[in-house]
RNA sequence: GCCCGAGUGGCGGAAUUGGUAGACGCGCAGGACUUAAAAUCCUGUUGCCUGUAAGGGCAGUAUCGGUUCGAUUCCGAUCUCGGGCACCA
């Protein structure tokens, strides 16, 4: 019988479907003297177009890691489900006139009969879908959570709102404005990415994908839902640490993070009104203070309306218009030319008591710092930029280090040591100081700035200072004075959490005739999505919730009031922020996950997906898992302990696979043709796993020729019965060296966490290769092949197995151990070298002396043949590696 | 512009982290089996030069330079490609 394998696969899935062979027991029928182990994949995204390529390569990973766990002993958590809310889901429902739910039934049957007939090892019983009540149920109650809760930065952490401390002095409202202004999820009406086309608003971090379908992107003022993530930044920074992830993808989350240190220095405002205003700015550099010779405000900016002079109102206002029009993108892309307008009004340099001109510009965020900057033109290239258009003052105040010695100089006088530089000290260098002068000129002409750190100059009592320190003098100098303070600042941005759309998790929320908003209570969970067999967009920016009116209406529970629903949904990162906890407690009605099974699986111990995640999906699931954690709900205070990242699988011809260039992989096919096993084989076979990588169809042959192969030496092609070159005897030295050798280099492979299961492949292919070569094989030695085998390719290896006479599967056998001594080589292949050359080889007895070895060495020919006539410079011997002999 | 990562045969990739470069697979070439083909099995396969042959020589891991007895591996500079961020003060 020839390896058919959609006949073994198919009686193998079965098999395992039917025995719940990889069931997870339930916390109290686990073995607890056995240690766990948690492999979770990336939920998938249950799309229309079916399981691509690029899925198995993962899932066969973990499912790898899973398989070999389970044969080691461990406790294994491994499951799957969908995240199946979200766009493509809802913009096919629109076009085909269908509720969501029913487009995603379909792929999600799909997905899960792909999944399983690539025999991946999952607990289907601990299957979760974002989209069922039962599930979206969690996910609102958890964003009750974050309603309910505020950041207390002096723990450091979030805690229930009842705690929180309320100013006193305040009315009703005035109590209740407060506390929303602390909550961890509050309304905010704020600058959006509005997408027309999609009728949708989108996170920040959406918008370029989007924007490459070719969908437009504007900015638009809005009324929105966000989460406060930015109370969490340093805690997120922070606890990166500890994570085994890789370097580049937290590198990838420190910089979206983006931590700046600095100061806050206050400026003081002369107004055309003659009022005293003042205004903070954040700046890195408080160094370079005294170089500040005008400030940039942001065209949002409120204050702008107080100062402004009559003379200039109107051109003010007219660059604030033409600014609130353009998208972020616009404002980016225009960037080359700097843009703005002078307010008319002044401020006063704290350093220098100078007074300086404001503007206002495009080129400073409103979102970021204090949405206004002090500008400091001879040392940073924005403000230079704006500086030479306008025709502004620039001064240099940092020297790089090259100029030190000539651009101040320490004087001794009668009261001590004075430093002095500028006009005094170039004409007491005499033109000695050439070069520093240049520098100065080039600055101040506007040619070039110096961002660089160096020394201060021109700057008062920081004058003579390397940068670090004059930092650190000036902060001081600002407390002192009262006028500002150390500051940090972060990029994040907090998490826009509403969208304008259907198929989401609806918000818990109700709103009142009056404004007033009103979170349901936990027990009035889950807020279902109507059930409707259709639906359409608004066009108005509103959710199309907002026009199914049997929905959009109801009743207060409390006083029978008339409300009106929240209309907005949640994004697509919210189901996907805790699934991974409810897997570990899938059928509890009375919490998301019962913390003691938290305690027992959490952290994941290993999770495996593509990079796309690094810093949207991964940043939003670890600070949920922190909210939960400062909440009391969890033990662990971050997820994912260790994370990988599989590489993308291009096409054949070495680009990204896509519809357009016809370069598409259909996994069914090549199941169809070649096999499941031979499927996850090829793709392990590819390369490591984090590498991008080009499909090749003629390498998945390979990979079945090679499955074929296993089993021909183990079973006859024209009988069916096991090969009579398998015999019941004790195996020969050569066969148990070759075993032992693969055993070990397989469960190195594995247990290094770098996930080269291409490298352990071809050990298994060597070792058939080596066994055809033989008359006779050991039962025994193969036997244990089969199991190596079996986390890669289960199917035939579950065939074999029973073939071979072994009633039960071979999924929880033990893994097979090796011998160290039995894998050392008796015969060693050793180089001889002259000068560093490879003259010669010779094969040696293993760990012959170094004497031995050099001396076998210089009675080689060809070594003889290139030391002959000269001198013998050194000698270096390798034990077991090599003799170099050094002549001159 | 800034931050990561990578450059090795015709192709995917190995190389115990300073010690025999090219494991394993694909492709290709040759042979065996076959009436023939497929399948299968075996052999060869970095390039150039040289030899009838066994063999021998030279070059070679993006480029240039350095450290070393010895460098794909370490250091410096450059080039190319891929990914991320992008007016963040």
């Amino acid at each position: 019988m020839k390896y058919e394998h959609l006949q073994i696969e198919k009686k193998w899935q079965d098999f395992w479907i039917n025995n719940k062979t990889f069931r997870t027991p339930e916390i109290d029928e686990l073995d607890k003297s056995k240690p766990k182990y948690y492999v979770l994949d990336m939920l998938p995204y249950p799309s229309g177009d079916g399981l691509h390529v690029g899925h198995p390569e993962g899932y066969t990973a973990t499912d790898i890691i899973s398989r070999y766990k389970r044969m080691r002993g461990y406790n294994v958590l491994h499951p799957m489900g969908w995240d199946a809310f979200g766009l493509p889901a809802e913009q096919f429902a629109l076009k085909k006139k269908i509720n969501p739910k029913v487009g995603v039934e379909e792929c999600v049957k799909r997905f899960r009969s792909q999944l399983q007939a690539l025999g991946f090892s999952y607990d289907w019983d601990r299957e979760v879908n974002t989209t069922d009540e039962e599930y979206y149920k969690w996910t609102q109650w958890m964003f009750l959570k974050l309603y309910n809760s505020y950041f207390d930065d002096n723990v450091n952490k979030a805690k229930p709102i009842e705690q929180l401390e309320i100013p006193e002095g305040l009315d009703e409202t005035g109590k209740a404005k407060y506390v929303d202004s602390q909550r961890l999820a509050f309304i905010s009406e704020s600058p959006v990415n509005w997408c027309p086309e999609l009728g949708t608003v989108l996170a920040n971090e959406e918008v370029p994908e989007q924007i490459e379908k070719g969908f437009t992107v504007v900015r638009r003022m809005m009324k929105q839902w966000k989460l406060r993530i930015t109370k969490y930044a340093q805690r997120l920074l922070d606890d990166l640490e500890e994570l085994h992830w890789p370097e580049n993808i937290k590198k990838l989350q420190y910089n979206w993070i983006g931590r700046s240190d600095g100061a806050t220095v206050r400026f003081e405002i002369k107004g055309s009104d003659g009022k005293n205003r003042s205004i903070d700015v954040f700046t890195t550099r408080p160094d370079t203070l005294f170089g500040a010779t005008y400030m940039v405000f942001a065209p949002e900016h409120k204050i702008i309306p107080e100062i402004v002079s009559d003379g200039q109102k109107e051109a003010v206002q007219k660059y604030i218009d033409e600014a609130s029009r353009k998208s972020d993108l616009e404002r980016a892309e225009l960037s080359k030319d700097k843009t703005g307008v002078f307010t008319g009004a002044h401020a006063i340099n704290p350093a220098s008591g100078i007074e300086i001109p404001i503007f206002i510009s495009d080129y400073v965020l409103m979102s970021y710092g204090t949405g206004a900057i002090m500008s400091v033109p001879g040392h940073d290239e924005r403000d230079m930029e704006f500086a030479v258009k306008f025709g502004l003052d620039i001064i240099p105040v940092v020297t790089p280090a090259e100029y030190k010695d000539v651009a101040f100089k320490k004087i001794r006088t009668e009261e001590g040591e004075i430093i002095i530089s500028g006009k005094g000290l170039e004409k007491m260098l005499n033109g000695e100081a050439k070069e520093f002068n240049n520098y100065c000129e080039e600055i101040k002409k506007g040619k070039t700035s110096f961002t660089g750190e160096g020394y201060s100059i021109n700057s008062g009592f920081l004058t003579g200072l390397p940068t670090a320190e004059a930092k650190e003098k000036m902060i001081k100098w600002l407390e002192e004075k009262g006028i500002g303070k150390r500051s940090t600042n972060y990029r994040l941005r907090d998490w826009l959490f509403s969208r304008q759309r259907f198929w989401g998790e609806p918000f818990p929320l109700v709103h009142f005739e009056d404004g007033r908003i009103k979170a349901l209570k936990e027990e009035d969970l889950p807020v279902r999505l109507p059930v409707v067999s259709s639906y359409t967009t608004s066009k108005t920016g509103e959710s199309p919730l907002s026009l199914i009116e049997d929905w959009l209406y109801t009743s207060d529970k409390d006083t029978g009031e008339k409300v009106k629903r929240e209309t907005n949904t949640m994004p697509q990162w919210a189901g996907s922020c805790w699934y991974y906890l409810r897997y570990i407690d899938p059928k509890n009605g009375e919490i998301f996950c019962d913390i003691e099974k938290e305690k027992y699986w959490m952290p994941v111990d290993l999770y495996i997906g593509g990079s796309e995640h690094a810093v949207l999906h991964l940043l939003y699931a670890r600070f949920w898992h922190k909210v939960l954690f400062d909440l009391g709900y969890l033990t662990t205070r971050e997820p994912f302990n260790v994370l990988f990242n599989q590489g993308m699988i291009l096409g054949e011809d070495g680009v990204k696979m896509s519809k357009s260039r016809g370069n598409v992989i259909n996994p069914d096919d090549m199941i169809r043709e070649y096999g499941a096993d031979s499927m996850r084989m090829f793709e392990m076979f590819m390369g490591p796993l984090e590498a991008t990588k080009p499909w090749s169809t003629e390498g998945i042959a390979g990979l079945h020729r090679f499955l074929s192969r296993v089993w021909r030496l183990v079973i006859d092609d024209r009988t069916g019965e096991i090969n009579s070159k398998i015999v019941d005897e004790e195996p020969s030295d050569e066969q148990k060296k070759m075993l032992h050798t693969t055993i070990k280099k397989m469960t190195r492979d594995i247990e290094d966490g770098d996930m080269k299961f291409n490298t352990s492949i071809a050990q298994m292919m060597i070792f058939v290769n080596e066994m055809y070569k033989m008359e006779k094989v050991s039962k025994e030695i193969v036997e244990q092949f089969v199991l190596l085998l079996s986390p890669y390719a289960p199917h035939i290896s579950e065939e074999l197995w029973q073939r071979l006479g072994n009633n039960e599967s071979l999924a929880y056998h033990k893994w097979p151990e090796y011998d160290e001594a039995l894998t050392k080589a008796e015969q060693i292949t050793v180089a001889f070298s002259v000068n560093g050359k490879v003259r010669s080889k010779r094969s040696v007895d293993a760990d012959l002396s170094e004497k031995d070895l050099e001396q076998l060495a210089f009675d080689d020919v060809s070594v003889n043949k290139h030391i002959f006539g000269k001198n013998i410079v050194k000698i270096i011997v390798v034990k077991n590696k090599m003799v170099n002999i050094v002549v001159k």
